[in-house]
DNA sequence: AACACCCCCTGTCGGC
DNA sequence: TGCCGACAGGGGGTGT
C-alpha cells in the first residue's frame, strides 16, 4: 500500500511505540527481504534508545542512540503492528507470529513491533552517522511535496527538460519524493491534466511555472494532506479515490460526464479521464 | 536522458 | 470446484 501518506501514518505509529524507549532485542525470522539484513543487524539495535522516527519519501529512519540510523522501506506490502504486552510477560513464542512477520522489535516500554511483508520488496539497514548523507539513493531524492520549500517554480526547475510524460516525471523520485501511482493519478484529475501530457508544456521555455503548474502543485499537496487526514478513519474502502482502480465509472467531476480510463504508461496502469484531463 | 523491458515475491481475483 | 494468467500502491537493473 505505501506512498507517502501511508509512510507517514507508519511512521507516526512507531514513533509512538518507539520513540524515547530502548530496543531491547530484536528477532530476525530469516536472514534477508529485499537484501539480506547487514551481519551486524541486531547487534547494533540491542539495547540502543530510539531517539525518534523521522520519514524522507517512502523512507523510515529510525534514530538510535549509538547515532547510528534504522533505515526502513515498506516495498509494496510492508507494515508494522504494534502488540502492547505486560512487560511481566515472557516474549512471545515462535508459534504466535504469521508467516510473514519477518522483523521482531521488543521495546523496553512492553511494545513489541512486528513488521510484516508478504512480498518482501521491503528492507531494513543500518546506517553509520555521515552515511545517511552520502547514501546513493537517499541523496538523489526529490523535494518532500509538503515541505513549505516545494512549490511550483522547484517542481518547474525539474520539469523544464523532461520530455517524458507527466506521469512518468511525478513517479521519479528525483523529481518529486514519495509520490506512486494512486497518488499521481488522484493529483493529475486533481489538477485536469493529461498523464499523457509531456512534463516540459508546464513551465515556459526560461523554465518559469505555467499556471497549470501552479494547480499541479496545490493538488499534490491536497491530494496528500487528505490521504494522511483521512487514514485514520475506518475506510471507506469504494469512494477512497477518485480516479484511481474506477475504470468504467463516471467521472467524479461535476458536469464531467466523462468515464474513467485505465491505459498503461511503463509497464503500470494509469487510471484518467480523458474528457476533462488535458 | 529516456524508454522498454526484465527482475525481485506472494496473494488475490476474474475467467474458463 | 480448481487451475491459470493477469495484476498489485515498491525499487532497481539492463540494453537500445
Amino acid at each position: 500500500m505505501p506512498e507517502l501518506p501511508e509512510v507517514e501514518y507508519e511512521r507516526k505509529r512507531l514513533q509512538r511505540a518507539m520513540a524515547g524507549a530502548r530496543i531491547r532485542d530484536v528477532i530476525l525470522r530469516r536472514a534477508n527481504l529485499r537484501y539480506a539484513f547487514p551481519s551486524d543487524f541486531v547487534r547494533r539495535l540491542a539495547g540502543q534508545r530510539v531517539r525518534g522516527v523521522a520519514r524522507r519519501a517512502k523512507y523510515l529512519l529510525a534514530e538510535l542512540g549509538s547515532g547510528d540510523v534504522l533505515l526502513m522501506h515498506l516495498g509494496m506490502s510492508g507494515s508494522f503492528r504494534v502488540v502492547h504486552r505486560n512487560t511481566r510477560e515472557r516474549v512471545p513464542d515462535e508459534g504466535r507470529y504469521n508467516l510473514h512477520d519477518h522483523v521482531i522489535f521488543e521495546v523496553s516500554t512492553g511494545a513489541i513491533v512486528v513488521f510484516n511483508d508478504p512480498r518482501r520488496f521491503g528492507f531494513m539497514t543500518l546506517l553509520a552517522p555521515g552515511e545517511v548523507d552520502t547514501h546513493a539513493t537517499l541523496g538523489r531524492l526529490g523535494p518532500e511535496p509538503l515541505a513549505p520549500r516545494f512549490d511550483a517554480s522547484a517542481l518547474a526547475k525539474e520539469l523544464r527538460q523532461r520530455r517524458t510524460t507527466l506521469k512518468a516525471a511525478l513517479l521519479d523520485q528525483r523529481v518529486i519524493a514519495g509520490l506512486g501511482n494512486i497518488y499521481v493519478c488522484e493529483a493529475l484529475h486533481r489538477a485536469r491534466l493529461s498523464p499523457l501530457r509531456r512534463a516540459s508544456t508546464l513551465t515556459t521555455q526560461a523554465g518559469e511555472p505555467r499556471p497549470a503548474l501552479n494547480l499541479l502543485v496545490q493538488a499534490i499537496r491536497e491530494v496528500l494532506k487528505e490521504a494522511i487526514r483521512n487514514q485514520n478513519r475506518p475506510g471507506g474502502d469504494d469512494d477512497r479515490f477518485r480516479v484511481y482502480d474506477r475504470e468504467g465509472r463516471r467521472c467524479p467531476r461535476r458536469g464531467c460526464g466523462g468515464t474513467i480510463t485505465r491505459i498503461v504508461q511503463g509497464g503500470r496502469s494509469t487510471f484518467y479521464c480523458p474528457v476533462c484531463q488535458s
